[in-house]
DNA sequence: AGTACCACCTGACGGC
DNA sequence: TGCCGTCAGGTGGTAC
């Protein structure tokens, strides 16, 4: 499930493990994960190469090859991860795209469910733009969250999940910041007022800040978070209200049938 | 313009 | 025990 957070906690990890060691082979157990090049070409293009930063954009993930000739794009689909693995150990048996360093490491990209995928492209920004990704979801001030909100004629949880409007929230986190700004997730994004809107953008900030300190991981969410209980029927962790599902933008929604209760 | 549903893929889970 | 259906997750396409 990665989105923002989960992407922004891999981006720290490849920082951590994988930059500035050279590449020494390329192998491609799974040759669909590989979106717009073919293995060999990218396997030529890697070897000898390493990789020395790294950018987050939305769920994207870049890394960049050191002769500056072009950019890893990673996209983790519902599923993806990156696993950094010592010399010898085995990497899962999902992997998609594996990268061999010079001395036996390598950096599995481990995708089970197939959905995500691996480019190279020149810059960033070349993929952005084919995909029609919006603004970083973090990135935005309060003035452009509420450019990207205006005029948007859904649901507060469909704006939240549009990538081109704003770009990293899924399905999970934005229940989350919903639920946070005590708002239903069908409340249609005409009837939030000023102060509503803003609010909105608040938890927006204060779930994905707070999601990426706890590395992602829901059970290390402080108290008083929905994703831990996200489950039709548990107690609410912020009022006496119940957990329930219903629909919302053609996804469950998860939400408390007492504070998030429709206002309009 | 926005919604709803499907397909893609596979593991987890509930029901029988 | 074991099978079977259902449902997550993100995206992209299509039909309303």
């Amino acid at each position: 499930m990665p989105e923002l957070p989960e992407v922004a906690v891999f981006r720290q990890y490849l920082e951590r493990t994988a930059l500035n060691r050279p590449i020494e082979d390329l192998a491609v157990p799974d040759p669909r994960t590989l979106a717009g090049v073919a293995p060999g070409i990218l396997k030529v293009r890697l070897e000898g190469r390493s990789l020395d930063a790294s950018r987050r954009h939305g769920k994207f993930l870049f890394a960049r090859l050191d002769d500056a000739t072009g950019w890893l794009a990673f996209h983790f689909g519902g599923s993806g991860r990156l696993a950094f693995l010592d010399a010898g150990a085995p990497g899962p048996e999902t992997t998609r795209v594996l990268f061999c360093f010079d001395g036996g490491s390598a950096l599995a990209f481990d995708c089970p469910y197939r959905f995500g995928y691996v480019d190279l492209v020149d810059r960033p920004e070349e993929i952005l733009e084919e995909k029609d990704q919006g603004p970083d979801a973090l990135e935005l001030g309060l003035e452009g969250f509420l450019a990207a909100v205006d005029g948007w004629g859904g649901s507060v949880k469909s704006i939240l999940m549009n990538q081109s409007r704003l770009a990293g929230v899924g399905s999970r986190w934005a229940d989350e910041i919903c639920f946070q700004a005590g708002v239903h997730p069908k409340t249609p994004v005409a009837e939030l007022d000023r102060p509503a809107r803003e609010a909105l953008h608040a938890a927006l900030r204060q779930v994905l800040t707070t999601a990426i300190d706890c590395g992602a991981v829901p059970e290390r969410l402080p108290e008083g978070y929905l994703l831990p209980r996200r489950r039709e029927g548990a107690s609410c962790p912020r009022c006496d209200g119940t957990i329930v599902k219903g629909r919302a933008s053609g996804r469950s929604a998860f939400y408390c049938s007492r504070h998030q209760e429709p206002g309009w």
